[in-house]
DNA sequence: GCAGTAGTGTACCATAGGTATAGTTAATCG
DNA sequence: CGATTAACTATACCTATGGTACACTACTGC
């Protein structure tokens, strides 16, 4: 009647992180009880607390999760728009595209962004865990303004622009989409605010 | 020793409310306990509930407010911004302007948008108190939308431009730049977002 | 002196996070 | 083959918290 085996650690670790990672979007952090997380994967409380040591753990492992997939997905996107242009500002054009498409093909829109979740209850957390959601933010903010600033060495920029400001204003846009979407339930606004920022990186760099 | 008079009911009642935004914009609804309120605000639990019939309404009220204070900091704004300027695209431009500045002169950045905080919560309340959502994310769609139409009769856009999308940046940058600039813990992320955005909209119905 | 306002006091219950400890099963390695 | 290790289960226990219910009270204005 027992059909653990010692294989099955990381699966089950991985089953964990995905429910817990939907709860945590639902309703956020405090709410989501490891009761309701052991339930859903099948093992009891003490296999919980052999995979995380406490419900820190499991908060910390969520976030890193998340970076690591979303940091791929990006270096995924900005490679192959590069691939289709030499051009560092249209390669870039094409990404932020195919970035919208990705958005929009979502079937329920966005999930949303832990980021965003655990900004919003930042005294539950660790000072490292804040300090990761810190360093993450600071991450995209350095690879758009490495982006932008290779872009201006062929075009100057018809507008003056501080570029960590438009650097900034990627994170903004997808964190400030996710919300209104959700709020929304239009899974249409996010792509919609991408395709915006878009057009704005067009006209400063190449005019109207 | 009782110091209670039929007076200060609404008094309590704005401590209350006053507390909880607090706490729920730092640690989540969830993780506010009501203990934490009526300790913070000097009454019993009987006392809260005297107030709030449940959690729910707390909510409902916390939300509410910070509905009503935004729609009457955005109408003074933009009627300050018109009354310097007969023009609709300047007037809304010197709105922008004065809006950036009142988040750059808040001494520890903005508190936080309770919209987006509980969006990222949704499945602890109510359907009444998630439509509030939504309709308060409409509402500033409406408002912006109309601006944005009152403008392009005089001035035709440069840029074609999805109204409907680019009154949703509004919303989008505000809850965006408020997430990136509390965890950066820089309050300049935001009014330089909103001047970004005020940027934009002069390109788009004036051109560069 | 009575109604209404703004509470207090007490009791109660389920759930949550967390700790501790001992035992079990299945694969793996030497 | 035997020992070790990974990945758990079982049981028990503790404290705090959220939340509800209900009866009672003190002050205030009319």
């Amino acid at each position: 009647m027992n059909e653990i085996s010692p294989k099955r650690g990381p699966e089950t670790r991985q089953h964990l992180l995905e429910f817990a990672a939907q709860s945590v979007l639902a309703k956020g952090f405090a709410a989501t009880s490891i009761d309701e997380l052991i339930a859903a994967v099948g093992i009891t409380k003490s296999g919980f607390f052999y995979h995380f040591k406490n419900k820190n753990e499991l908060a910390r492992a969520l976030l890193q999760r998340y970076i690591d997939d979303e940091e791929a997905l990006l270096d995924d996107l900005f490679r192959r728009g590069d691939e289709l242009h030499e051009d560092p500002l249209h390669g870039f054009l094409v990404g932020l595209k195919m970035f919208a498409e990705m958005m929009q093909d979502l079937p329920n829109g966005h999930p949303g962004c832990l980021v965003a979740s655990y900004c919003y209850q930042e005294n539950l957390f660790d000072r490292d865990v804040r300090e990761l959601n810190t360093e993450a933010v600071l991450q995209w903010r350095q690879r758009f303004r490495e982006r932008f600033d290779l872009i201006a060495e062929r075009y100057p920029p018809k507008i003056p622009v501080d570029f960590d400001a438009l650097a900034d204003m990627v994170s903004v846009l997808v964190d400030g989409g996710i919300i209104i979407s959700k709020v929304l339930r239009d899974k249409e606004v996010l792509p919609k605010q991408i395709m915006l920022l878009r057009d704005y990186v067009r006209v400063i760099f190449l005019g109207t």
